[in-house]
This record gives C-alpha cells, sequence and structure tokens, in this order.
DNA sequence: TGAGAATAATGAGTTTGATTCAATTTGCGT
DNA sequence: ACGCAAATTGAATCAAACTCATTATTCTCA
C-alpha cells in the first residue's frame, strides 16, 4: 500500500531518453535494451499512474502533463546521482590517475574541451595531456602505455586495447552552395571523378570516403588535397577549390553562416562510429570510467546529428571471434 | 561499463531507514523486509562502491563519508520523488474526495495537526474535518461512511473496515517524581492496588492498562478518575492525585518541564500499535493513500519513542483467519 | 489508396537481482 | 565463559525486468 507508483530510477532514464531521442527504438539502442523492454516498461508505469505519459501518434513525441512532471524530476535527480556517484568513485578508487590522450581527428576538439573542463572539476587530480596531429600512431603509442586514450573512428584491434562506442554519425559530403553537386540528393562515388578531394594528412585507406565508399565503387577522384584542421578545409570548399568529407556534427554549425552545403555519400549515406581506446586493464579505473560517461553526456547534449551507437564495446577477443 | 555503481533507490530508503533507526533490524522493520534483505542489499552496494558505508560496531551507528555523501543525496532525492509522485497522484486520480476523521485520544493532535498542514498543500481540494471526543463510537460511524478515517489503537473488526498500522509505541505509567513508584525500576499490577488510576473516559475494556495488564493480573486500582485532556491528566499526575498510563510519545515533551517521571508496565512493557482506520474501498484512493504516508512520515519525523511496526495492514478477513 | 518500411505493442519465455529462510557468526553484557 | 540479540552468510525462491519472436499500427511514397 505505501509506494502507490514505485518509481524507479529506470523509469526517469528512460523517460530522459525518449524525450532526446523521440521514439522507442533510438531511445531503447541508447540505454542499451530492446524497444520492447521500454514498451513494457513504459506501458507498466503507466497503468500504475493510471494515465498516459506521451502521445503516442505525432512523431517529434509529444509528452502528456504526467510525463512532463516526470522529465521535470528526472532533470532533478538523474544530475545529482550523477554527482553522488562521481563523488563516491573518487572517494574510494584513489583521486588521481594519468590521463594522456590524442585525437586523431582535429573537430573533436569541439566536444573534448567543453568534456574535459567539466571532468577536471570532478577529478583534479587527474593528470592531464595531449596530443594531436597526424605525424604519428597514437594507438600503438597506447598499447606502449605511452598514452591512456585514444580518440578515433578507426580501430586498429590489439589484443590490449579496447574500444568504447561514444555515438554513430554521418560522413557528409561538403560542397559549395555553387557546386554542381549542391543540386543533387545524394553523391554517387562516380561524382567525385572529376573533383578535387580535400582530407586530413593521412592514408587514404584510413579515410572513410576512400575505404567505404569510393574504394568499394573502384573510383577515385581527380586529385586530392590535404590540410590539417576543419576550418581551413571548409573554407577551400567555399572557394570552389574541392570538396571534402566530414563528420555531420562538425560541419553542423558552419552550415547556416558559410556558403556551404552538404550531401550524404550514396543513397544509404556512411555511418561510422567513434570510439574512445583504452588499454584493457583501464576498463574499470573509475576515473577512466568516469571521463567516457562524460565525453557521451558531453556530446549528446552539444552535437548534432550524431546518433547512440548499437554496439556496446570493441575489443580484440570479442570482435575476432565474430 | 556504464553506471559503474547502479545505484537505486531502494538503496537510499535503506541508508535513510539506517540513519532513522540505528540499526539493520529496525530498519528492516521500517521498510518492510528482513533484515538480511538489508544486510545483503548494503554488502552488495558496498561491493559495487568499494567501500564500507558504516561502522557496524559501535551502538549509534556511525556512517563513513561514503554513506554520508549518499544520505545527502537521499535528503535531497526523497523528498523530491515524494512530491512528485503526488503530484501524479493529483493529475490521475480526481483532485478531490473528502476526508472526515475522528480521534480517539486527544494526545493524537501532536502529530495530527502538523501532518493535516502538510497534506493540505499538496491536497488543497480535500474536504477536511474532525470530530474527536468520546461521546460516540468513531469506528462504526467509519463504517456507515459518515467518517472516512479514525485513529484508533483498539481496532473493532468489521468487514468493511481495514486498519493500516501507523507506528507502535510504549504505554508509560505517569508519576509524580516524589511518588514511591518513582523509585522502581519498572511497575508490576500489584503497585497499582493502592492507586488512583487517571483515565480518557472510556470503557476500562478499551484501555490497554487494564486489557493487558490489570486485568491480565487480575488486580484492580484502589480507585479510577477520569480527565478528558492530557496536560490535566499530567496536572493531577503532578498533583499527587493519582497516577496514568499514557503513551510514551505524548509523555515525552513533558518529561524535562514537569515533575513527572514514567516507568514501564510489566518488565517488557506494554507496547501498543496505531492504527488508521479506513473503509476498504478507500484502500487504493490516492488522497487517501497519501494521507496516511503523510501521518507516518510526520510521526517518525517528530515523535520520539516510537517504532515502526512489524505488521503491514489488519483487515478483518485477514484477522480473522489468524 | 495500397504496398512496403519503420515503429510500436504484445505474449511467452528467460534472466537477473532482490528477497527470504535457515544456519552460523559476531559482539556485548552479565 | 555464557547467553542473547544483532549481523552475516549461503542456498533457495520469487518477481520484476528484459529478450525474442510475432503481430499490429503508423508513416511514406508511388
Amino acid at each position: 500500500m505505501s509506494n502507490q507508483i514505485g518509481l524507479g530510477l529506470h523509469h526517469l532514464k528512460t523517460l530522459n531518453a525518449l524525450r532526446q531521442t523521440g521514439s522507442l527504438v533510438e531511445a531503447a539502442r541508447m540505454l542499451h535494451l530492446t524497444q520492447s523492454a521500454l514498451s513494457h516498461q513504459v506501458k507498466e508505469l503507466e497503468s500504475r499512474i493510471g494515465m498516459e505519459l506521451f502521445v503516442r501518434k505525432s512523431k517529434p513525441l509529444r509528452f502528456t502533463s504526467a510525463g512532463l512532471r516526470l522529465l521535470t524530476l528526472a532533470d532533478d535527480l538523474l544530475p545529482q546521482i550523477r554527482l553522488a556517484e562521481q563523488d563516491l568513485l573518487r572517494l574510494a578508487g584513489g583521486e588521481s590517475g594519468r590521463l594522456h590522450m590524442a585525437i586523431e581527428c582535429h573537430s573533436c576538439f569541439q566536444w573534448l574541451m567543453p568534456t574535459i573542463d567539466s571532468y577536471r572539476e570532478h577529478w583534479p587530480e587527474v593528470e592531464m595531456d595531449f596530443a594531436s596531429g597526424f605525424n604519428f600512431a597514437p594507438l600503438p603509442a597506447l598499447a606502449r602505455a605511452e598514452l591512456d586514450l585514444v580518440i578515433t573512428s578507426d580501430p586498429l584491434l590489439s589484443p590490449e586495447l579496447v574500444y568504447i562506442p561514444l555515438f554513430d554519425y554521418e560522413m557528409l559530403l561538403a560542397v559549395s552552395r555553387r557546386h554542381p553537386l549542391a543540386q543533387k540528393e545524394w553523391i554517387a562515388p562516380t561524382d567525385l571523378r572529376q573533383e578535387t578531394l580535400i582530407t586530413y594528412p593521412v592514408e587514404h585507406s584510413r579515410l572513410a570516403v576512400f575505404k567505404d565508399f569510393m574504394d568499394k565503387a573502384g573510383e577515385e577522384p581527380a586529385a586530392t588535397r590535404t590540410a590539417e584542421m576543419t576550418l581551413m578545409m571548409l573554407q577551400l570548399v567555399a572557394s570552389q577549390r574541392g570538396v571534402c568529407a566530414l563528420p555531420n556534427w562538425a560541419l553542423a554549425e558552419y552550415l547556416d553562416k558559410s556558403h556551404i552545403q552538404c550531401r550524404p555519400l550514396g543513397e544509404q549515406g556512411i555511418w561510422c562510429t567513434l570510439y574512445a581506446a583504452i588499454r584493457a586493464e583501464h576498463q574499470e579505473q573509475p576515473y577512466i570510467v568516469d571521463f567516457l560517461e562524460t565525453a557521451k553526456e558531453t556530446c549528446f547534449s552539444r552535437l548534432d546529428g550524431i546518433r547512440p551507437c548499437k554496439t556496446n564495446e570493441v575489443s580484440y577477443s570479442l570482435s575476432t571471434v565474430l
């Protein structure tokens, strides 16, 4: 008779995910559950409350007043719980540690900076450092324990490394607004035959445009040139010096301002996953785990166009079995 | 890997109960769980956090910093959840209703007033009223639906009534500090042979001092006289006009101030349960359920000496089976 | 408007975590 | 050292929450 409703934290998390994603399927993916689970869960909760939590029909998913009430509750509670858990982890498992990281793509600074900022508040003792640039291979360095974390979308499987997926994103081709390709709905590999493709200065085999798009069709762009920074690439694109493939979330903020448009690669689009690579021994380390958690939160709250990823973790043993 | 700790609301509730009661046994009783359950629960949580939550030895149960951190979390979250659930209940199941109540013992005003105050904030539409006094029988009136809630420690089983236990309390004998009985550790039935016993003006068979103490031993006090109010009784006791049996929680606030002392009745003491009687059909009514919830909260936070009760609910069918 | 794809609901079966029960250990007062 | 109450422990049980497989609904685009 007590606790009529029996609200649980998972309910709040579900509602929250539901709001962020706008659909059961996506929310389920974000929570690493099945869509069925959520359906049951919500239904059960609704029956206990005695009214619906959201209107099912209608695409961007509208919440009822009851749903909204629970969402405000979630907004109050979840962050507090997050903080408390962080405090506990710090209290328990050594406050300090080393977190030397490297990113493979400069765009990542966009979310890495805020991530680090909020992380540092909670782990002031963790010694942080980064390296970036295309002139050295970070993953081997990670395996050798010269680094502790590498952000990459191009996993290099190795027994001592584990890849934690952060989010899925789409590779888009950025073209000038006046460029003929801007007219097309989506880009075919042959469309790039006469284009100059601007890329980061790394081997083509590690770039999704090549690996998953051009190479598959046996096509090549007319020319390639490299640039180290996203902004510079976009300047070149805007000046009609070429086209380039970039993550949708990195592009998002430039789309209105600049004279740039973007188009999917292929009819389905090319979707990639961004991973955080860490050494397997670090998998349970509170200060590492919390960094990853913070990173995901930051990304999902600041980046447009990204999606929660299906898989939960990629390690050597796991994926070599597949 | 996500959500390292997996904190749940039941953890917070447990910690909270542990603080209030000071022991696993009592906390378990308060939560209507076994003590074993709590032991497992706490142990599991501690193992996930990686440190102890409280020091086991040491009687008034000391919390570690981790434990304290979680308690502050509990203090933040639990009330918010409570509020949200109230809001939902109101949203869902009609905001209004009738709540006419009666108390059998004037002392209950002590906790009933604050209960009503905080209740009214959340259920402004509920129409409240009370009756009190010894000149009419409230339980039959409740069965006849003239009342909706009766506070009593003396259940009168009837098929349409249900008794929700609020808390357990001890009946104590109040005596003047200069009274000879003040010297005794505890009071025996024979001790009252030459005393004047002051009681509320109801049948003796409904008073625990008689039913569970004197009658059992076949004893009688030298005389009895009645008074309607606790305060008046205590004045009489202080003036050596007699002794009286009152609930420990009702006595608590007068002990220091006045020249009154109190002693257990019998070696084990006499423990009673205070119930809220409602009509069975009202068992699920949100506005009733919430009133009971509010009452319990108020009692446990304001009354000294009371204990959570073992049983969860007493109804006609249930107890006639026993 | 009707076929196909995506999303949601449903039912049965399974898993997992929380709880109980029974037995044992620990701590404390005499 | 003994005895009692409280706490721990392990095995067994139970129920909530989840998955899988299927069906129903809704959306969208020809």
